[in-house]
DNA sequence: TATGAATGAGGTTTCATTCAT
DNA sequence: TATGAATGAAACCTCATTCAT
């Protein structure tokens, strides 16, 4: 059975990203890859030169998805839709995100200092990239009025995103059966109108 | 010199503590451990049976720490005091644990599939005992009507939190110089009022 | 382009020649040597069996070459030539030789106990058809009056090669633009007269 | 049984030695050194971080071993020795390192390349240290007169001390049993008189 | 009790060779 | 015949843990 090249580059990467993301990465072995890609453990070396570089491409890949799948979420919205509608869109992506790559936001925090330079830097772009995407739709809101105006969303942005993160992985890693909807009603509550009671928080 | 033995596990601790912040669990060595707390390599194995063990110490040390330091400030508050003034405080509580404990949260990640079973319960258990604490002053201020009645404090708090901290973490790696004391507003803003403009939220 | 068998297979020796010459036995890789060819990896195995054998061949090369270079030195003199002026020529050829050749040499001392033991039987075949050579051409001198008598051949000819070898690696290696005359004058003076002075050394 | 660490490292030493001189450095295993010194493999790397350490420390103890035997033997000689007893002795000392080292050499061909650039210029020292400790030899043979005048000993030092090691690897190697004071005299007789028959080489 | 030298299982990576196309 | 992708044995090296002192 012949596999061209490029499919077969792809197939080590799928079997990485689900090692990786039962094991982190300490604890998966090349070989482990290699198995559960079918081939042989030469055959990964073939195609990426270490052990981190398939970290590093795996990483890249699921980071490019979530822009990429992003940016085609806002592109399918029409000029007038409801910016709350854009969010509660983007939140769903972005928990589906979250969700299955909880071990790559950590794994960034703990290998960040042994990870080679220029993927630091790209880190920082993409991680720039998202949060100006949904920072526009936010700045959007406020034109719109439907955002207070003295939000400082670079504030706002990863605290939303955090939270959601966060919130999300509690809630269904520890109760597994909750309600989605449930979940997302009362999150997007939160995030538009605060935990406080009637804080009548009118236009500046 | 003498050092009784207690004091001298601690020195353990607190060396591996540092290191493991610093490194990450994978990339520290019993050995660097040791050196850190001026002790031999040998010694570390008379106070603990392996370097997992002392994660979990470390690990169980810090929790407790952070809920000792949230029931502390809680205790200092009087009956009358402000639920909004209670959960700012918190928040620098958590914060700064969050702010130091980094690793620990992605070690748990990857960890969690390695880890003594009784260990993961008891991890489960100090969360749950945490967010119990927070939610209580939620659910005080609901009673006092300054906390929206409809909200879900189980949705709630975890949110909070993990905003607090991917907020926190990437306004301060980021920007590194920014102001504390604006941001905090700003997150306390988000936390209480939401992002909406007027929302006029009534209670129900 | 078709190229025939024999020649392909020429181009592969020629490039690991120049392969090996470089890096050494060990430093060399199969790809480079087929690279270097301008062929594919596997067709190397076409051509021939292992790497081992590559290496034989190009020794088996290179030394009948050298074979070839100087019996064909020797049958371009007539009759009458100078003994000393045969040396001085084989001087030439042999330095030639073992300024490209060192690699094998070394080879040749770290590989002969994994060589095939036919290649070894070989090597001292060949070996010993050089110094025959050679020695004839002493022995020559010998009879000519022009050679001491008392000379013992066989411990005089891998001495004087040898010493050749050394001292050229030695000269061009360590001051590179040194004058080829000028080193060639003082090894026959060492070679013919000795470094004792006016030794007045009598036929016995 | 407790060996203390000084000697330990010297047992390493001492078995890469052996198996270096055997095999090579590229067919030694690490894991035979180890073997070879009655040691774990992990022990070595205790005491040199590659094995290319092992290496170099290996052929610096070597090259110090010689240098040291030769100052020693000159130091033991008298004002008024005579020249060609130095050389004599020289001659054995040089030669039976030689025989012992013959992979030590080539290596140094092979490994060139590879070999850390300060290790090269150490070897360069070494090299040449050898090298003007025999020249002052010969330079003191030319004021007493028994060396010609006209002898290059930069060309001569390398060239007799080459001659010395492959005569004598040849000589040894394929004959075994030959009559070592025969070879030396001949050898004696080449270097001080050379070859050529009555050459009444005159001062000039 | 305290130590650090010794250990070897276990991991990553290389590369000669095979084999399907 | 020619190729180069696939392979896995074998090598190097790390480091948690043991143990003799």
């Amino acid at each position: 059975m012949y596999i061209p090249k490029k499919e077969k580059e792809k197939l080590i990467l799928e079997a990485a990203y689900r090692i990786f993301s039962q094991k982190g990465f300490y604890n998966t072995k090349v070989e482990e890859i290699a198995e559960a890609a079918g081939v042989g453990k030469g055959t990964v070396y073939e195609y990426f030169s270490s052990k981190e570089e398939i970290f590093e491409k795996v990483m890249q890949f699921q980071v490019n998805e979530l822009i990429r799948r992003i940016k085609k979420q806002l592109d399918s919205f029409t000029e007038s839709a409801d910016v709350e509608d854009k969010i509660s869109k983007l939140l769903d992506i972005y928990l589906g995100f979250a969700r299955k790559n909880m071990w790559l936001f950590y794994a960034l925090v703990t290998e960040v200092g042994k990870l080679r330079p220029d993927l630091k830097q790209w880190m920082h772009t993409a991680r720039s990239k998202i949060f100006k995407i949904i920072e526009e739709v936010m700045l959007e809101g406020k034109e719109k009025g439907s955002i207070r105006r003295d939000l400082d969303t670079q504030i706002a942005v990863p605290f939303i995103l955090g939270g959601i993160r966060v919130s999300a992985e509690t809630f269904f890693n520890m109760k597994g059966n909750i309600d989605y909807k449930y979940w997302k009603k009362h999150v997007l509550d939160i995030v538009l109108k605060g935990m406080a009671a009637s804080t009548g928080n009118m236009p500046d």
